[in-house]
This record gives C-alpha cells, structure tokens and sequence, in this order.
DNA sequence: CTGAAAGCGCTAACAC
DNA sequence: GTGTTAGCGCTTTCAG
C-alpha cells in the first residue's frame, strides 16, 4: 500500500499541508471546524505521519540509543523492563545495540548511533570506556550510564554501590571474627570484581585485618564449576562470595561434591539476588538491588536531560538490601 | 558539534554534493583521484551521513522492528544474541518494542512501527494476534514471526513444535505405561500450553488411552509454587512436566516440602531447557530447543525478505533434543 | 565522469 | 486562522 503523505490528507481536507501539520502537532491556532475536516481526512485514508521526515525537519527524533552487553539478557531484564516502561510513558523509541565482551565494539556501536541521530544514549557500563563517550558528548548527546559513577556534562548516571554491598556483607563475618572469606571473581565483570574486593578489604580494614581472600579465576577454565570443584576439593573456607545467582549455585553445587554442606560448612552470599536465589536449595542469601528502578530511573533521567528539565542529581546511587536465606547461618 | 554534512564535504573536497553521495555509495563512476580527495574530506571533517536523511531519500531505513513480550528477556535472551548477532553482520539497526501481557498494545506498538519506517519486522508470537500483522502486511512490510508457524505473504515464521516435543516425553511414559503424567499450564504462555497438552493427548492416544492431566492453576493463586504446595500435598503423580526451568523448580521445591523425593516419588521434566536446569539440585530433565539458533535463523530470513532473495522455506522448524538428567529415573 | 536539480515528507518562519 | 515557502540531508535522474 501506498504510504499516504501529508500532501494526500491536505487534498483530501482542501487544506494547505502547513494546517495538516498543525492538526497533527496539537497547534491550537486551528479553528475547529478546519481541525475536525483534517483529522476525518487523517482517518478516512488512514495517515501516519513520517518519523524519519520529522525528524529530518526537527533534528529530532524521539529515540534513544540503548546499548547493553551482549550475553546479559538474564542478568539486565528485569532493569530493561523499568527502562521500556518509561520509554514508552514518554513515547521515546529504543534502538538497541549490543557490544561484544573483549571485542571492542563500542566505539562502532557509537558511530551507527551517531548516524541515526538518536537524542540520547543510555549505556550499560560493561566495561567502561570513557573514550567512546567523549565523541557522543562532543555532539551533545545526552548520555546515562548504568552501572558506574561517571559524570560530566550532559553525562548522568545511576549505579549501584557495590563496594558498600560488599562492604555490609564482609563486615558482618569480620565483626563476627570470621576472617576467611572468600570473594571469587566475575571474570565476566571485571569492575564489579574489584569493587567487591575493595569492599571487603574496607570491612576487614576496620577490625584492623589485611584482607587477601579474593580469587581469581584462571583463564583456561571452562567454567566457574569445573574451577570450584578442583579448589574446594583442597581449600576450605568458611564463606564465599559471589556476584551473580550462578555463580553462587556453582558454589554451592561445588560444595555438595566435596562433601562440603551449606550453610554448615561454608556459607554462600550472591551480591545481585535474582528469583533462581530463591528457587535453588538451599536458598541462597543475596543482596538485593532495585533491578527495575535502576531502568525506569535511568530512562527518567534521560527524558529529563532530553526536555531540560531541572535535574537535582546528576549520579544517582541506588539502595540494595540485604536477604538472608539459607546458605548462611547464624542470623546472618 | 554542528553535524557535518554532505554540503560541508562537497566543499571541502571541492566537488558537488553528487559526486560525495557517490563516494558515500561506493559507486564505482568516480575517478580515482576525486574518490581520493572526497574520502579525505570526509575523514577530515569527520563526516557521517545521516541515516534519517538517507532514510528519507530511498524509502528505507536498514532498521528492523523487533517485538518482544514483557518481562520474557530471561526466556529469550539467548534467541536474542542470535537475532542482534546477524543484524549487526548485515547493518540492520533494531528498534526495540515490548507488549505487556494481556495488554492489546501490539496494535499502538505496530501504529509506531509503521512510523518509523522499519523495513522488516520480527515478532515473539506472545500471543498470537494476527490482526495486527495485517496492517503490517497492507504496508508491505515483511515480518518474521517467532514461536508459531503462521504464513502468507511475506510472512515467515521460526518455531519449534512443542507439540513434538511433548509427545515425545509424555510417549516415553506412556510407552512404559505410566499413565500419571501431569502438565501443568502455564499462564503466561496458553498458546504453548495448549500445545503440550495436544502433544500429551496424541502420546496416549497412541496407547489407546485417553489423557487428562492438564492441570490449571487458578487465576488467584499468587504463584506456582504456592500453589503446587498446597496441590502436592494432597494428590500425587508420577510425573510432572513443566514448561520453563522456574516452573520446573518450582515443582521440585513443593514436592520436597510435601514429602516428595525427586526423582524418586515424583519424576519432573521441563520444557524448555536453560542454564539454570543443570545448576539446579536435582538436575532437571529438559528439552532443548536452540534458542540463538533460532534468534538467528529468524533475523537471516528477515535480510533474505529484504534483499528479495530466493528463501526454500518460509516456515523454519526448529528441532529439539531431549536430556536426560537426575530429575527422572530409567533412563528417561 | 561530474554537476545541477528535483524530490523524499515534514516543520516553521513569514505572509496574507 | 491559514497558506506559501524555504529548508532538514541525502539520492538519483538527467544533462553536459
């Protein structure tokens, strides 16, 4: 079917397409009785305006760059969720990109985006890489980043503070006089990974103890399993730490197969809680983030910077709260 | 940054904006020496087109919709990567748009498609509202449907036969003359739903037995489990299938709690495998369907709709392999 | 081989 | 109030 233009509808309603445009765009100048003939017109051949020509005529075009690791579907939906909700409340359109773990890919992604004049970008902050942003803001383009505290003109952010989550989770055991904990690494986020160490290294800072619990996971293991099975099979520890729902459960299933029992003979904390926590046994005890305000803020955010709006805060840092389940023990 | 633009090259390199958007378009008229010295405008000026401008000039944009359901990205993340894998090998650009369940938004988010443009369309068949794909298919426009076998003019589609695959789960029971074999719905997917259940009837049919294991679970129970805790601890059944991996789970934990040892008392099996079955104690006994596969396989078909290529098969059946874990016994 | 000019669909001054 | 017209940035005939 022919696309029906705005030329179309002005012959078809005996109007100029300049009154077209302002029945369209809610112009109140209109008389009435013009805006009822135009808006039958608009309905009897069935028109929709063009977003590429407005946005061509606008140098605007209502969408917003969003561009997420690849691979993180499981673990960013729920923050995805919250960020298309309120795209849709404000009637944004979401481009989606995805760049590579290892591959460094952003600074294409950044490009298309450039050339498809997106109003904004929100960026997952994967692995950050400044750089990129500096050439989206040197066209000004807004940008959110989520996942990191970064700053700077027409730059927001919304994070969540993992290094006072790890901080909270290792004080617990440091007070309780338990000094071996074990924080194993997310090789998949190697930020995340030193914040967590950081953390932990504060809490034991402040019962005046060195901290050196953080594991690294050899490159050539296949997973964190495999790796978790030989080492629990020498090692004993009494807690171990880990960022994401499957890496806690390889903990745990590690454990089993060395015999080990949780929470009785090592406790296991997750630091981003997911349903599965909940739904493995034992239940694992997590930290919680508000995964779906963390999106619906971040998009908030960005339609403020896109209309100007007054924005009091510029990096904002999200709450998380602790669950303690069943792989830990004594309250804990 | 003002955006530089044709004009601004075309200057620079001391030719008409012809000759650039012949370069741009890598026509292979021009001479090599003014090629030369329009490429080095560009890269001097930092020039990038402007998809919307060319969007506009050629009636298409590279950019294809992509429909998915709400709060479904755990179950389809992988199919995803697939589908984001291919459009970035052959430059599509994907507008991302969610339908919220028992919403009827796929009309509004169809309405938005059809604004901006996009070339192709690609839809998680939450629920199947061919109405829709109709004023899609009046404008034209190509769409590839995932998760049900639907076909037309331009119209592809990728899916696995669930029917299949249940058939094949509940003949094994059926063949060993197990008759207790539960299904259990799954509210967010009837359509699937009611797939498994056709699957199971055909498996005991062939039995010469008639089946009636589909159980429902009522609008006001708050969640499966809930409401399997309270079902499990007044009936029993030999097997239970389940369609996703948290279902499955959640039958695992409610038979626990009602006494029940998987796969000893109670034998369990999902539908539609996933990373979390394996991780899960006991391990839950899935099928597999190749979920990048199919993300892939469905993004392929879109670019061979657009580039008008030759496509064998507009109706793609995904196939599915059965594992057997520690949530069955038998061998099954 | 290159340039001039029309047109893609729409918006926003500026006239009337 | 409504119409006219000049762009927005690019592609593509059509001349030369």
């Amino acid at each position: 079917m022919k696309r029906v233009t705005i030329y179309d509808v002005a012959k078809e309603a005996n109007v100029s397409l300049a009154t077209v445009s302002r029945v369209i765009n809610g112009s109140s100048v209109v008389k009435e009785p013009t805006r009822k003939k135009v808006q039958q017109a608009i309905e009897k051949l069935g028109y929709k305006p063009n977003a590429l020509a407005q946005g061509l005529a606008l140098q605007k075009t209502t969408t917003i760059g969003l561009v997420v690791p690849e691979a993180g579907f499981n673990y960013i939906g729920q923050i995805l969720n919250g960020l298309l909700d309120v795209a849709k409340i404000y009637h944004y359109s979401i481009i989606l990109h995805t760049t590579t773990a290892g591959l460094n890919d952003l600074n294409d992604v950044v490009e298309t985006l450039l050339k498809s004049h997106v109003d904004g970008v929100i960026i997952f902050n994967d692995k950050s890489e400044l750089e990129s942003y500096q050439l989206l803001q040197k066209y000004g383009i807004p940008i959110v980043v989520i996942g990191s505290k970064v700053s700077g003109d027409k730059i927001a952010s919304v994070y969540m503070d993992m290094v006072a989550a790890t901080y909270q989770v290792a004080s617990m055991y440091a007070k309780a006089g338990i000094k071996d904990v074990i924080i194993l690494e997310d090789r998949r986020n190697p930020q995340i990974s030193l914040a967590m160490k950081e953390g932990a290294v504060k809490a034991f800072e402040e019962v005046g103890k060195a901290y050196n619990g953080f594991i690294r996971i050899p490159s050539n293991c296949r997973s964190t399993f495999t790796f978790l099975k030989e080492y629990l099979s020498a090692k004993r520890h009494s807690v171990m730490i880990a960022h994401r729902d499957s890496q806690a459960m390889a903990i745990c299933n590690a454990a089993r197969e060395c015999g080990l029992k949780v929470p009785e003979d090592i406790e296991v904390v997750c630091m981003y809680d997911s349903k599965y926590n909940s739904m493995y046994r034992p239940q694992i005890s997590a930290i919680a983030f508000p995964s779906y305000d963390i999106g619906a803020v971040s998009m908030r955010l960005m339609t403020k910077m896109l209309k100007d709006e007054p924005i009091d805060n510029k990096t904002i840092e999200l709450g998380f709260i602790y669950t303690p389940r069943q792989s830990t023990k004594n309250g804990r």
